[in-house]
DNA sequence: ATTGTTGTATTAATCACTTAATACAACAAT
DNA sequence: ATTGTTGTATTAAGTGATTAATACAACAAT
């Protein structure tokens, strides 16, 4: 796992971010264990106390589940990693939507430029 | 001109991008007059020196130019506007694809999925 | 029982943004 | 020349979120 990171956000939601990426697309496989709050900061460069601001947020999302001293794991509810996986594009979908219509293009015209820009 | 905040992001920021996308998308008419600062500040409900900020980061984007004495006006460069817009509209198209490959949406299944959401 | 590894809690420091108060500058209108 | 309307500049203080430093707690392994 690497980070890096921008400005423009908290750090710690844009690990929030990574995991819930990593996790939701499967690069993260259910159930796996996920490494101590102190070697992921020191890996990301983030004091402890960031990583685990992280890690408590992702496991209010139950992305994660904590085992009070043998550590962390990914969740491993198959179906709720692919039902947020789906509600995760669903909203990207019509946030971009909704960016594309506040800069004046009609619904009608998304899919043609879309084409454009994928070929 | 209506506004509206969330938390998110600073108040400044979220002035800007609501102007921007007023103005590229044409509902803003070039060379159209700005309301004065203290105005806008009270129609916002915000503080005269955050609208300033905002008018002055616009400024900045080449997208309002100041009269000293005669307030401002929404530049009547069309051609930048519609640069602008296009560049924004790429850059929103770019980034949508990445969130999606982040979420394991391979390229190719991104046309039909957009066909579906705007049906 | 002791040690080491894990997560947790508390408090403090830092930082960006916002707000505020106030003064200044330009110039059109009169 | 005076007044009113506009934008600008400066300084300070408040506010909340973020990050950091440090100590604490649980428990598995030995």
């Amino acid at each position: 796992m690497k980070f890096q990171f921008d400005s423009n956000s908290p750090i710690y939601l844009q690990i929030v971010e990574s995991f819930k990426s990593s996790i939701l697309s499967g690069e993260l496989a259910p159930g796996s264990k996920v490494q101590p709050v102190r070697d992921l900061a020191l890996q990301a460069g983030v004091n402890p106390n960031t990583m685990q601001k992280a890690l408590a947020e992702l496991e209010r999302l139950e992305l994660v589940r904590t085992e009070r001293t043998s550590g962390r794991f990914i969740t491993d509810q198959n179906e709720k990693i692919e039902k947020m996986r789906k509600d995760a594009a669903d909203a990207e979908i019509q946030s971009f939507i909704q960016r594309m219509e506040k800069l004046g293009y009609e619904k009608s015209s998304l899919l043609p430029v879309m084409e454009e820009a994928l070929k």
